[in-house]
DNA sequence: GCTTGACATGGAGTAAACTCCAAGGAGTAG
DNA sequence: CTACTCCTTGGAGTTTACTCCATGTCAAGC
């Protein structure tokens, strides 16, 4: 597959898969005698592999580094998990985060519903003091 | 209550608090005669809010006009509303990214614990191409 | 009265993650 | 052969969200 198909199924340009490759988010892509990329399956799941774990957030340096283990091989097993670990970790905690704001955007949306919204009582009561 | 004594309470620095007002993320703090900024409750809960709403990801920009239409008041309830439905909607989304990524990374943390995990085998069948 | 320390402002600098661009090569159509 | 399109690289530019800094003010302590 060319650039520009791979562009389009996954929906991420050129220069980023250019970029990705160039830092090392995902391994080197086979060319054809022209040096021209020429995308295989394998290639094609690390990209939707990062663009999963990027969409989700994960930090492309952590990233990088599990690739680099991974390519690596021998005897990174132990490392390789201990960074997932970690990224599964930051991940929870982040969707907690978000769990908290969705719960009180649930709230406001809720009263903003309910027409409890006269300006100047929304004004002191819910935001400005108890976040309702 | 001193930008100090705010930024403590919150786990923000103070150049972050001031920033923060500066681009109309939170409304103007009360100063004393001297210009120098005295936290009320109501400054604090804006703080603890946009604190809220900043870890779980929520744009910058979606929390500044919310707060330019609440300060404006009369008839940006709808507005404001909508807002809010807009941000709970990104914010949903992105947690489901984030839900598809952890799955993921159970799955292949769950390999390595099974110690299924020789470099070889690994290589070709979960991560190049299958995505386990 | 002078020093010290916290706070003020405006503006420059930084980090992460792209995004864009200039210059050039390779294959195909006419 | 020429034009055209898509690809290449290296490097500069952009956006978001801070973060740092120079310079200055003011109240309190010695």
């Amino acid at each position: 597959m060319t650039i520009a198909q791979v562009s389009q199924k996954y929906g991420l340009t050129a220069d980023t898969l250019r970029y990705y490759e160039r830092i090392g988010l995902i391994p080197p892509v086979p060319r054809n005698k022209s040096g021209i990329r020429d995308y295989d399956e394998e290639s094609c799941a690390w990209i939707e592999l990062m663009k999963c774990m990027r969409a989700a957030g994960v930090q492309i340096e952590a990233l990088i580094e599990y690739v680099a283990l991974f390519r690596q091989g021998d005897g990174t097993q132990e490392a390789r998990k201990a960074l997932l670990v970690e990224q599964r970790e930051q991940l929870q905690t982040r969707m907690a985060d978000m769990q908290r704001s969705l719960d009180r955007l649930n709230e406001k949306i809720a009263l903003y519903e309910q027409g409890k919204m006269t300006d100047q009582h929304f004004l002191r009561r819910t935001d400005g003091e108890k976040g309702a």
